[in-house]
DNA sequence: TAACCTTATGCACAGCCTTGCAAAGCTGCT
DNA sequence: AGCAGCTTTGCAAGGCTGTGCATAAGGTTA
């Protein structure tokens, strides 16, 4: 007689087992679990007492199978390691549970084609909303997407579509008071480090910067030494400090590239800040309001932007809207001469 | 006549509908989108034809109620902004991806009693397995989970249960070799900053840096000013450095620790680090490496936790195994003289 | 052409839940 | 007691998919 393993099976518990430990029928125990539905106190408490007996639980697979509403927000990010999109992931995510969704993340890992294979897997779990956090997703899956009921929002990216929502900051005004604010501060020669990474909300901050300059009779350098992040901030006060007309006041359109430039500025060229060199910031990330920095910086209003996705995926009929724009407030420290 | 709004229903599209555009049985457009099931080429090519115009997405709802595996791995994680946790989401959800899971991420938003509504969460999702990144899970929720097949993993935690897998960094010879590096650089009045958390492996950090200072006769002071983070290491800074006997080696139980404490050692206290002042981290978070800090500190190897959890999950027997227990490497960088 | 084998297809059921509908039970009143 | 009105409960269908089983189709060989 040969052993046979049985397999374990593991079948989680369902419904009717605890119907039949209840000695009530399979709809008792649903209804139990259903708000507003109409069951005797006396039934209730005996299903609850069998379904904390045998560890039941609402199997929301099953139940999302039938109201065509999954309860699953899907949120499409790339360098969720970063400290403005930690920040945004961990807001949405802590709002987004308080009216009931749970969040599933899609780490596109900074592969732009790996967008699309998150969509169909937004689409794969009948995600009722994707938010694309960061990315460019294709125009077609968008579409696939809205037909197939999910709401599509897109933070910080301005395409001309129709059918996404687009929640977003105002990066032209910010930009633009950057350059007063350094104008101000009696600097005249001026810079901006962007990056390669050319999203909209970037190269508009950056435009918008040069095109204030300009309007002021100046001329903005620009510097794009890499990708969004510390290190091409670093790499660009090398570029700019180290050549022979040096800038006195700089926008990073990104703290995280402030934060390196001013490393560098400070470390390598001994340079004092505000005094020899102004620097301002966007985003507010915590790392911008550390004692080391002091970084004057454009905060983005995260709680707000969270609180409109979170609107928005509440609201049940799909109106469509224009593009939101909230302002952003600036976080007014040390790095800029008052 | 009464204008009835018809509610849009929205409702995706399911197989059959791609059935009957291809001509073909419900059975066959499933195959299609089965690995491994028997299907023509020229059935194939019609299925995908019809589902491609239709914009057809099998239902993983409902391919995860049969075969009872969602696909579905849950994360539970508070203050997900932070550095070291964040890295740990990206690293991780990035690897689970990798071999064909996707991630909830279910956020306690800093309550405790939230691990509860979590655990409840994965459940309901019939999540394939469950990774508590930070918080203590009930006891008896664990044994749910276990009990309904689930894989419970618990990172940097150390309880003596049985039934979840553990993961954990060797915060004990790490804390040990701190204290060894701070007495071979000079250092002879040590302290460690550490929290109010009281997390297992911030306890364990933290108990065998003052052992290990024991042992060469030393006595270590503590600083708990609070939660894990900047300020708390600020605030620790003001504590000890303020007092009489002011230490020349400190052991910060997190970088975040650590660099809040070297910005007010420097700025309030005009100390040198490493000359008058020696500080080591834990974790090494991607701050630790700016020029500003160049902190020496452990790094905790969140590639190869993150590759453990996933060979966990990719098992599909639960065999029983010991805490895995993985080894910290030295980050040497300037804060403490060589 | 018949027999046989391989491959492909359709049927029907299972998996877990919600809910409309009708039957049953209960309450209160005459 | 008898009836009306209400609440509770069970039945069965529906939502979407995967798959065992039986059947049909197609191909090969004698």
């Amino acid at each position: 007689m040969a052993i046979v393993k049985a397999k374990p099976k593991k079948s989680s518990v369902s419904a009717i087992r605890v119907a039949e430990l209840a000695g009530v029928s399979r709809s008792a125990v649903s209804r139990t679990f259903t708000d507003g539905a109409s069951v005797s106190p006396a039934t209730r408490t005996k299903v609850l007492a069998a379904a904390e007996k045998l560890g039941y639980h609402v199997n929301h697979l099953a139940r999302g199978l039938i109201h065509h509403r999954s309860g699953i927000v899907c949120l499409i990010v790339a360098e969720m390691q970063a400290p403005f999109q930690a920040n945004v992931v961990e807001t949405t995510t802590r709002k987004l549970q308080a009216i009931g969704k749970v969040v599933m993340v899609l780490n596109t890992a900074g592969q732009p084609e790996n967008v699309e294979a998150a969509l169909r897997q937004t689409l794969n779990y009948r995600a009722e909303a994707t938010v694309v956090v960061s990315g460019a997703p294709p125009l077609s899956l968008i579409e696939t997407c809205i037909e197939n009921g999910q709401r599509v929002i897109l933070i910080n990216r301005d395409d001309a579509i129709t059918g996404p929502e687009f929640v977003l900051v105002e990066n032209e005004n910010a930009a633009r008071e950057a350059c007063l604010l350094l104008h101000r501060a009696g600097c005249r020669n001026l810079a901006v480090v962007s990056s390669t990474a050319g999203t909209s909300s970037i190269m508009a901050r950056e435009q918008s910067f040069v095109a204030a300059a300009a309007e002021l009779g100046l001329t903005a350098q620009v510097s794009r030494a890499g990708p969004t992040g510390y290190a091409t901030g670093a790499e660009g006060a090398r570029q700019l400090l180290g050549a022979s007309n040096r800038p006195d006041g700089v926008f990073c359109v990104t703290d995280l590239l402030a934060l390196g430039f001013m490393d560098v500025a400070r470390q390598e060229f001994r340079l004092a800040i505000p005094d020899d060199l102004c620097v301002v910031g966007f985003d507010d990330i915590p790392e911008a309001g550390w004692l080391a920095y002091n970084l004057t910086t454009f905060r983005q209003p995260i709680g707000a932007i969270a609180d409109h996705i979170a609107s928005i995926i509440e609201k049940d009929e799909p109106e469509p809207a224009p593009p939101k724009r909230l302002p952003t407030q600036v976080a007014w420290r040390k790095s800029v001469r008052p």
